[in-house]
DNA sequence: CGCGTTTACGTCGTTCGTAACGATA
DNA sequence: TATCGTTACGAACGACGTAAACGCG
């Protein structure tokens, strides 16, 4: 068993069970994976993949198991190869972000610039996909870390740090009679009106469906999106009032009004997810603190060490009231 | 990179700092272990090792993290070779317990009897420590399992599996006073004689100390030895009574007297405690399932996933009352 | 017939052991 | 001078890439 089995194998498991693409992500011919991979096998004494013909069709039980381990493995050279980097103060590297939409839009980009600022060798890759989606790749090892939402609990998975809290809002055009009446809408209200909003809110464990479901309220989802790009488009087009969070709101959005209902619906938290016993390299940590002003280093190392990060966080502060992002002091 | 490397640089590690010893266990040549630490060195750019002259004279801080990433690499892997190992039902192995003497001069012979039988080809090996040590040798990946007593909560680390209850009792000459007047001691009057009894309940977080503590007692420790039969050896000499576990009381023990004394003394529990995340070979469940033989395979195997062991648990039998060890049913 | 995997083969790099050298107490 | 680590060198092994053969849709 070498670490470049291991690597080419889930290499392998990450192409959907095709060589070659493996071989081309990992930079290596396909004959090669082809060969270690039985070389693992034979060492094992079993078949890691079940065959079809000639091509792998799906991976075996006791495949499933190694793969796990071969993960943590990986991750843990991985690990290794951070630590030595940081200590010779290596600029380079890659940052990727396993992250949803919105994020990615409206709150991500500051951080990001500012990292590309400080450190123009390390290259960020965006990895969009929904929660569950992005939790994946975080235990997968694919990305770096997560940065995802949820209304109440932060996610069972991996070291969460709460990044900043926001609320929904309800988003009208100019003209639209809930805007000219002055008042704070009420469910009863919202639940009149064609809504258009995230395709996620029409899960059943969505924060937006069970405040509804709450009041008894069967609202009109008029239309759902995957990103608020697309919901303001189809408000601004007359389908519907449009239900989405506050930081998807800009400046420009000056042919909209927007309604805060802070009373309506519970506050969300964005959480900044880690793998457990991961070791960050110099530039993650930058932007993590760039991203989440109000953590601390120390914090973040100290919730990464311990493998139960502290449930209570001090002043996690609103998105609209983001402590000034801290100059970056860098060599 | 290479998993040679690390198996190197831990097997040096853990051998003091010596590469002629590390080169010997694990079967290479000193200059071969030389050359791999230095390319490891090399790639990762700064030195593990702080050298005073051409010895290897301590570990560097950041040695210290790599090393204990090397660690749970290489028991990652030693988790898929097991998987391998189990799924072609390989009868040979090793198990490698650490224990305190008590456990394993009393406890544990006769399930390491009935493993034997089962599984002759399973070479075991008893490596006998502290509290502590035992920990950490099951924390360094040197052992598969190990077996303490705690008077209260399981130990912190690893995952532990409740073996059996137990009490201490009180030993004495035949003719000793303590004996004839027939009725079960008090702690005031233990506290005037001169007890014999493990070095461990010299230190302040023993439960033996705790309960004279309490009472407000000083007690007079006569004499302490590491292990129980030296006590019993200095109880007949008369050097005063033995205040020792139940278990090291065996039948042919007929020229001493034994009291009980579960109302001064706390119960204690003997505790098996596994690596997290580690895989069982076979052997190991079966003798998990000799050893605590209230134990199901599956709450063993449960508990193991999961990373938060079961903090209660049902029905721990006492040690005088443990279920007959079930004949084992192996091909 | 194209796509993907396996087999075959030659080359290159690496590891390993032996042996000699160097430093340290 | 004995012990331990490094350097040097040659042999053997192993990994990798190219090229060709094989199966399958």
């Amino acid at each position: 068993m070498t670490l470049t089995q291991l690597r080419y194998l889930v290499a392998i498991a990450d192409s959907g069970l095709n060589i070659t693409l493996a071989a081309e992500r990992v930079h290596a011919t396909q004959p090669g994976l082809s060969k270690q991979l039985k070389q693992l096998e034979d060492e094992l004494g079993f078949q890691l993949f079940i065959r079809k013909g000639k091509s792998l069709d799906a991976v075996t039980h006791a495949g499933r198991h190694v793969l796990e381990r071969a993960r943590t493995i990986l991750a843990e050279a991985a690990n290794i190869r951070s630590i030595a980097a940081n200590l010779r103060n290596e600029a380079r590297g890659e940052l990727r972000i396993a992250t949803t939409h919105t994020q990615a839009r409206f709150a991500l980009p500051v951080a990001i610039g500012a990292l590309a600022q400080s450190y123009p060798q390390v290259s960020v890759h965006l990895q969009p996909g929904r929660d569950t989606e992005v939790l994946a790749q975080l235990e997968a090892g694919r990305v770096d870390l997560a940065v995802i939402s949820s209304a109440g609990a932060p996610p069972a998975s991996g070291i969460a740090l709460p990044a900043y809290r926001w609320h929904r809002v309800i988003v009208a055009p100019q003209d639209h009679p809930l805007v000219s009446d002055g008042q704070p809408p009420s469910l009863d209200e919202l639940a009149l009106l064609p809504l258009v909003s995230y395709e996620s809110s029409l899960k059943a464990d969505s924060s937006l469906r069970r405040a509804f479901d709450a009041a008894d309220l069967r609202p009109q989802i008029a239309m759902t999106a995957g990103d608020a790009d697309l919901i303001k488009t189809y408000v601004r087009a007359g389908l519907g009032v449009g239900v989405l969070a506050e930081m998807a709101m800009l400046e420009s959005d000056t042919d909209l009004r927007t309604l805060p209902v802070d009373h309506l619906f519970p506050q969300c938290t964005t959480w900044i997810v880690l793998r457990r016993e991961s070791v960050l390299r110099e530039y993650v940590l930058e932007f993590i603190t760039q991203f989440a002003p109000h953590l601390d280093r120390r914090d973040v190392v100290r919730a990464l060490a311990s493998d139960t990060p502290p449930t209570e966080w001090s002043a996690v502060p609103h998105w609209r009231e983001r402590p000034a992002i801290p100059q970056a002091d860098v060599a």
